[in-house]
This record gives C-alpha cells, structure tokens and sequence, in this order.
DNA sequence: AAAAATAAATGTTTATTTGACACTAATTAT
DNA sequence: ATAATTAGTGTCAAATAAACATTTATTTTT
C-alpha cells in the first residue's frame, strides 16, 4: 500500500567536506571526479546513499571507499537541495563535515588514491555548489569549536602548543597572543605534557603534548573559549 | 538521458520544530496529523518537498500553509533519514526550527489552524522520530544562542529584562542571577529602554526595551555571551 | 669557541569581567 | 500604615583577559 503520493524522483547524495592540517594552515582534501556529469573536475567526496542505508553510514562508507579514510571525527552539517543545483538530475545532498589528522592517513592517501590537499584559502574552482558547501562547514566548524574543543581532532596523537595555536589561527583567521593562548590551554588541564620534543619545526625545539582524554571527553561538551571574544566577527 | 542509476524512490520531506515563548516557558507548537499513517497522532509540522522547490521554500511553504505564519526566524537544523523511520516509504527528513513571538501570532493561530502549543518539559507522545528531532533542534539553538543574540527573535517588539532572563533560563534549563545578567545586557547596548512600563506581570511594573537593530545586526555574528560558562554542559 | 639568531617557554602588570551578595524603589494587598 | 512582591541599582573580591617583557634552549654564523 503506497501512502504518500509519489511524486518526486528525488536523489539522495552525500558530501564530505575534509578538513586537515598540516602543522601550518587549513587544507580541504578533494578529488578528480570519476563519474559524469563534469568527469575529472574537481569536487568533493559524494557519492549516493543506498536505499538501506542511514545517511550518517553512507557518509562513513563513500569516506572509506574514496580516501580509506576510518575512524575520522564527522559530523552532519548541513544540506543542499536546490531543483537546479545539479544539472540533470534532482539531487539533494547532506553534507557531512570530517576532522582528520593528515600525518596519520598521509600514506593511505597518497598510494591509493586520487586525492589532493588544498589550502583552504586557495582550492581549484569546483563543480555544483562544492563552495557553497565549503563555506557552510567552515561556519559550522567555527561554531562548534568555538565551544568545544574539537580542533584536537585534527592533530596528531602527540602535538605541540605552538601547532594547537596555529590550528586555531588558521581556522579562524586570526593571529592570537601565544603566550596568553598557552596559558589558557595549560591550566584548562586538557593537555598532558610528555618529555620528548619536537625537534623538527624550531631549534628550540617545543614539548609534545598529549590529549588528557579524560577530561576531553569531560569538556567536549563544555565550554572552553581560546578565543578572543571578537574572533568570530562579521 | 539519465546520467545517475536510479535505484531509490526517497521522498523528501520537511519538518518544522517551532519554538515560542509565552513570557515564562519555552514552547513547541505541535499538530495533530491529518494524513495517514499515524493520522490523529501529535506530530511537528511537516510535509513534502515538491519537485520544483527549494528545501527552505518548502518549509516557509508548509509553515505558511499549517499555521498561517509568515517572516519568522527560520534555520536549517538536521536531517533525519534512517531507511526505517517511517513505515511504509523511506522518507528523509530536513528539519527547520523557527523562533515565533508567540504574542504576535496569537490570533492567527487559535483562530485557523488546528495547532497546539505545549511546554517543550511536557508534550504529548509524538510519530516517529519526532522527540529526536526536537532534542536536535533544542541542541542547535542553544549552540547558536550561546554565540548569538537570535533569542530576541521569541520576543514581542517590546520586551522587559525579566522577560529576557526567563527566556534564557528557559532554554538552557537554568537559573540566573538577574542582577548579572541584566547589567551584561545593558551594557552591551543591544537593547534601548523605553519609558513606557510592562504593569501585567508585577507589582513594581518593568520597563520595556526594545532592540537596537543596528548594533543586533552588528552583534548577530557576533560573540556575545550572556551564560555563565558551566550552563552548556552535560 | 663566542656571538647572533631563532623560536619556545615563562613571567609581570593592569584593566576588565565575573560572580556573589546587599540594598533601594515602586507598587499592590492587607 | 505595613507587609509583600518584584524591579532595578550598587558593592566588592576574585578570576580572567589583554598587553607586554624576559629568560631559556638550541642552531647558525662568525
């Protein structure tokens, strides 16, 4: 028995939006689209959810068949679905956005497949409305680590202060006082200083950090603020 | 020529989580359904996209037609898929929440349109995954709220402090120290006292203010924090 | 080997904000 | 007149933020 009338052919899609950091800015990791319509242009991971399956799975799927990429910190962001916003189908996306520490799938990237990093600030032109989809979850993403302290998924196991200071710059787009932004992040507990440095970035060399998990899991639903308060103007 | 294989027959749909503020407590406006399946159970506000609409058109659409309300806040929320949500057809849903002046609107809806309001403690047992997608809802606005005055979208033209401070321990399910929260609000110069004075709801009379929609759309993307730091958590 | 350069880490000081609490003011009910 | 109620203003100590200075560990240069 058909309840509703069934009149829409509607599609159903998914978008990943990657974020990654290398250690000094924001990067989106995109691919050579290897289906028509626009064939080998630049886009984001998509690909269609299947008739069983939840939206949320669909997106962990085509992240693993597209990148090899598990395990990752996703999370839904917002949806696309304009009649026109593809050209010959109606498909309406959901879109997730993915936090990943890029050292850590570094091979897994570049042996297998077709994806590329690009700087946030500056990506190949994309098809449909992949920008449009990038802006919102740079929004979302602003917002939500604005109150949890998510950014840490974007690290690597063992991080430096000055890389945690220069994630947040770069997701904001601001330039922080490091020694009044290392001084909040010390004494909120949330970090577990090690003994072995790193050597690779400074003479100096900074001091490794860990997560301490236990209070992460506490706080991510607390509300830490490393911002200045203006940082998330205009 | 068919570019995508076509092996879904989703259907789309919109639901509308309409919060309001009746002076004391946050509501949520519910309906009773008038389609099968599930008719005659309390449900939000819902409906289908057609196949020439925009999702957000949609949803103005089918708040328009279910309560005769126009021009009200409305954002985009979450959206709910699982294959098996509903019983019969699978039907993904975007939700919407709205902010409605209650007071403004009152006519409107008690007179037209078989719409209920019930305190968001307390509704009545809702279809499918409905009491999920007002938990999201309630989690998105006090995300947002907690980085941007969009509260006042729940107010009259004409408002008191109390009124604000009921409205923020209304949804974040909190108590505030007025004497606090009042001189933040004054002193961030979103609202303009009037001399006129609210008599209905105390003895003393509170003054009404409105907003300074000049500094509010300046503020609106702005970092305004009117909570004490722990009333995010759990 | 000493000096300069670099970036990390820690320290200092002042201004601002917060949080906790007390009081005064305007009105109505008794 | 007095009590009761809620609005609105005031005070103060503690915590935090913002601005700025210095020290430390290491490498590079001379």
């Amino acid at each position: 028995m058909e309840y509703y009338k069934k009149d829409s052919d509607i599609l159903l899609a998914i978008d990943c939006i990657i974020f990654g950091f290398n250690g000094e800015s924001l990067e989106i990791l995109l691919i050579k689209r290897d289906f028509e319509p626009e064939r080998n242009k630049w886009s984001l991971m998509g690909g269609f959810v299947q008739s069983d399956e939840a939206p949320e799975a669909a997106a962990y799927r085509i992240l693993k068949q597209l990148t090899g990429l598990e395990n990752v910190y996703m999370e839904q962001c917002s949806v696309f679905g304009e009649p026109n916003r593809e050209p010959n189908d109606r498909v309406v996306s959901i879109c997730y956005f993915a936090l990943i520490d890029t050292q850590k799938y570094k091979h897994i990237l570049s042996d297998n497949y077709e994806a590329k990093w690009f700087p946030l600030q500056q990506y190949p032109k994309l098809i449909f409305d992949h920008d449009q989809m990038i802006a919102a979850a740079q929004y979302r993403l602003r917002m939500k680590a604005a109150l949890y302290p998510i950014l840490f998924e974007l690290l690597p196991e063992k991080f430096t202060i000055p890389q945690i200071a220069a994630l947040y710059e770069g997701v904001y787009n601001i330039e922080l006082d490091k020694r009044n932004f290392s001084r909040k992040l010390l004494s909120s507990g949330l970090i577990i200083k090690l003994q072995e440095k790193d050597k690779e970035n400074s003479k100096k060399g900074a001091y490794y950090f860990k997560l301490n998990t236990a209070i992460y899991k506490e706080k991510i639903m607390s509300f830490l603020r490393y911002l200045p308060s203006w940082s998330l103007e205009t």
